[in-house]
DNA sequence: CGGGAATGCTGAACATCTTAACAGTTATAA
DNA sequence: TTATAACTGTTAAGATGTTCAGCATTCCCG
């Protein structure tokens, strides 16, 4: 194909490969407790900062508010979390730790950062760094604006 | 927490918040033309490297083999690639491209790759090589060691 | 006070991911 | 040749992603 453009990067593709590479140290690790990468995250989030309502959690677990519905049930039937209203405003909902959910967060935590170190090892500490540091720059990319698709112009 | 490890980066969420922070870019372009990100995907291999069996389009577009039947099957039924068996070794399945789906192809490359500029005008491109180079090395992370979890150890 | 707008979560429909098991085909060796 | 292993794709089941719509609650302003 006559592609002129030097720049076919696909950064998207390398994002997720790169992220596939490094949830293969993590996977096994959480697929031995019974949890899902998204259901670690919402442990570990609650474990650092405590309570806090869903849009939160939706918010810093980078999970959707439909999926996190979901998720948020599953996980008070395996008893790891509770759900609550908040009292004075009962559109919000108020996820919290149970005790089973911090103890099986404080023990996989360390085997966690082991995994984590690996990667370190691998990579090295350096570049790893540098490498975060570019990735939260372009976490902050404005959002696009609004229809680039060159049809629909909003009266 | 006493958390003593400080080094807590949650790459893999960096990698994840980065990749969505992109997409938003390229999303609305593909849903005006109701594909989604595998199909796009899918479509641009094909119109890149030619038709090539199933097993391959998986490898390169980091998609499952179980996720990549139903996909082949939706975007054969939408007219945008053919499947056929391979002739020799009836097991393979070779994909290529409709003439509809080159067409489409050939539409919407231009204005992805003008998503893409957005975005490079945005971060900068040196920064934007540089991440693309520690993401590409990233990715050839060697597997995890067996099973790190501790409890079984092989021969 | 009252009603529309804004907010926060949930439901629904469809697509994809993830793991495990399965089926058809081909390669290999006794 | 024939039993077996290896390979390729598919099915199945459950969980999550994505978009849109809906519902309850709260806010805000006249």
């Amino acid at each position: 194909m006559d592609r002129s453009n030097p720049h076919q990067h696909r950064l998207p593709q390398h994002l997720l490969r790169a992220r596939e590479a490094v949830m293969a140290y993590f996977r096994p690790l959480l697929n031995s407790r019974g949890l899902t990468e998204q259901q670690w995250r919402i442990l570990r989030l609650l474990a650092d900062r405590g309570e806090m309502e869903a849009g939160m959690v939706a918010d810093l677990a980078c999970i959707l508010p439909p999926s996190l519905t979901g998720i948020l049930v599953r996980m008070e039937k395996a008893g790891l979390v509770h759900r609550r209203k908040d009292k004075t405003d009962s559109r919000r909902l108020i996820v919290s730790l149970s005790a089973e959910g911090r103890s099986l967060t404080q023990e996989i935590a360390p085997q966690s950062a082991a995994c984590y170190e690996q990667i370190e090892r691998h990579f090295g500490e350096a570049k790893l760094e540098q490498l975060l540091t570019l990735l939260m720059e372009l976490e902050r990319l404005p959002a696009p604006q609004a229809t680039p698709v060159g049809s629909e112009a909003e009266d």
